[in-house]
DNA sequence: TATCAAATTAGAATTATTCTTGTCAAGTAC
DNA sequence: GTACTTGACAAGAATAATTCTAATTTGATA
């Protein structure tokens, strides 16, 4: 929570429990996910208020927006720089630290100024093997 | 359209429309980008149309969906093992093929099975840099 | 404690995508 | 040639994720 703090954001009993649900948070969760699980302490929670606070975390560099599934936008707390491994099958997402220095060759650049990059690496998950 | 004959599929003329939009086609269009151009010649055509037949193309490789924009699959007729450039501003995707030999480590691979990656690059386009 | 901007809520609206149903067209069997 | 069969098409309804709206409430602070 403390890394929170003073970020400029109001404390509400309802973004505090979005923050805890996040914080060490390991699964990217989808705004549905956070959803019903604040909703059970919050049973008046709406999915305005997710999404609100979820778009003012990332703002403020709090949360990142992962496009990673294609039929919905899911949310990483964790914000150092890292990468990711997707399963084909179920989806699910791992975290990954492995530290790649990548560069775009300038012949490839297109004037771009590059900012940042993310691998995404492909696979099935010792889960989805086994249930085949 | 070479390459997309003999995949098994009728060719009907809203296909060859459709194939003929993707063919050679830098842009990453969406569904609704394909829609839009391939009406001008078919009025009657449908998006169930348009999604079908890159569901169908995707399924049998001859088109990759991204799902690099937050708000919308787009489409990639370029099958070739490939990365992006992403401008954060307008949203533009330039392909990098700059061979990157990745792999994750042993430690972190969580027991998956790994197929493959793709490496999204981000940052500003000459465009939105000017237009400040 | 009074104030006020910011946050919350419920529900409506929007957008992208998928589904349903009826129709049509091409190919094949007879 | 005619009847089947199958796959594709079209129109619009349905769904799902997300955003917007308007009214109300609340947290921070003077």
């Amino acid at each position: 929570m403390e890394k929170y703090k003073d970020i400029g954001l109001k404390l509400t009993p309802q973004r505090l429990a979005i923050l805890n649900y996040l914080d060490g948070n390991k699964e990217h969760p989808s705004a549905e996910d956070i959803y019903r699980a604040v909703s059970k302490k919050f049973p008046t929670m709406s999915f305005a208020t997710v999404y609100n606070t979820l778009e003012t975390l990332r703002q403020r560099g709090g949360v990142l927006e992962l496009t990673i599934d294609p039929d919905k936008k899911r949310f990483d707390p964790n914000i150092e720089p890292h990468h990711h491994l997707i399963c084909l099958k179920c989806k699910r997402i791992v975290d990954i630290h492995g530290d790649y220095k990548l560069g775009v060759p300038n012949g490839e650049k297109a004037g771009f100024e590059i900012i940042g990059n993310h691998i995404e690496f492909y696979g099935i998950c010792p889960k989805c093997k086994k249930s085949d």
